[in-house]
DNA sequence: GTCTATAAATGGATAGAC
DNA sequence: GTCTATCCATTTATAGAC
């Protein structure tokens, strides 16, 4: 790992703690043993450093966006347990990885004073997972699994769940890794209360 | 009004957006035409003005309290119509008003840093709103409106749909008000889904 | 690619006049 | 209660040596 991703992965780091305007050229090199020039070597400011990260979310967006495409296309069966064990693992997987996360903090800061920073978040943060939510509850629905509830509703309800408890547990604390397993397990009470409910909804409609 | 809450009302709204250290003392005071040792005569530094503003939300989270158990003490019939009206409104008189607007804003800037902010940001976005739903929904449930669902999912489940609408369509906007229509809209159309499957399984419920 | 040195601007904070 | 003047630390950024 040369300099240069040193640099953004140090500055992704601070930034996502006290914002950008919160940590100096200096915090940075600091962190790395290195003097502020260097970092003037890479980039041609502190704001196009920072503007090195914002495109990294646009990657990770389309990565993620892949990621999913190819799994829901090959899934044959798309049973209740099964997309109940993908929806136990979507805060661990998702919004806990580390990485995503500090990039989640950081545009979650900006957004407030940035208009950019705003619309890469409610990308990351909303419009990705919702439209993969949204998938996942229509083709349950097609097959009679849910009941017949918006699946929009559906996957907005969910997500909220997920995001009620990725803010309250895991954003803004120290002890993140402590942490997330007290919100997993937080979930997973939350997420089986819900699928038993579209199941019941379900059971109950598909009787008439 | 005096330029002492002059002071913090600016201060507010710029940490509101920019973040704390993102605020310079000649930021504030320009904003009002006077010189940064105006400031100082009413704070002892900038972190006391900042710390004068924590406390105003701990006087919030307080009046708010109050607010809602004269409120709830008052109200006689707890029909579903009027809870429904009750949460439709919960988004734009509370978490909407301008004041606490800013005053979530600012907090989700600085808990990412600042572990009492993330201590106050839980008090007026997790815990107090929390509460009250838990009332109202132990109280609904007392009367047979709602089915044998956890209070306690129902309160988390209900209030992670506004907080979710709330952090999409408001907060980071710039031009706030014109969001929160929109806002409110979306959450009616989501509050319309939550209440009519908790009236569907209950009414189900007491068939049995 | 990184260092030293340095410039120029900005930010927090104080002393003393009015 | 606010102003002028000032101080000192920090910050962004550049030029030129190695």
């Amino acid at each position: 790992m040369n300099n240069k991703e040193n640099m953004q992965a140090v500055a992704l780091d601070l930034f996502s703690k006290r914002g950008y305007s919160g940590v100096s050229v200096r915090d940075i090199c600091g962190e790395l043993g290195l003097k502020e020039s260097a970092l003037y070597y890479h980039f041609k400011n502190k704001e196009e450093l920072l503007n090195s990260l914002y495109a990294k979310v646009d990657q990770l967006v389309e990565d993620m966006r892949n990621a999913f495409d190819n799994a829901f296309q090959m899934t044959t069966q798309v049973s209740t347990p099964a997309m109940q064990m993908v929806a136990k693992n979507f805060l661990r997987q998702y919004f806990c990885d580390a990485y995503v996360c500090k990039l989640i903090s950081m545009l979650n800061i900006e957004r407030m004073s940035d208009a950019l920073a705003d619309r890469m978040y409610l990308k990351l943060v909303y419009d990705m997972p919702l439209s993969q939510c949204l998938a996942v509850f229509s083709a349950m629905q097609k097959r009679k699994l849910v009941a017949d509830i918006s699946p929009d509703y559906l996957a907005k309800d969910y997500l909220s769940l997920i995001l009620h408890v990725f803010d309250r547990y895991v954003l803004g604390k120290e002890d993140k890794q402590t942490q997330i397993e007290a919100a997993c397990e937080e979930l997973d009470n939350l997420i089986e209360i819900f699928y038993e409910r579209i199941a019941r909804e379900g059971t109950k409609h598909a009787d008439l």
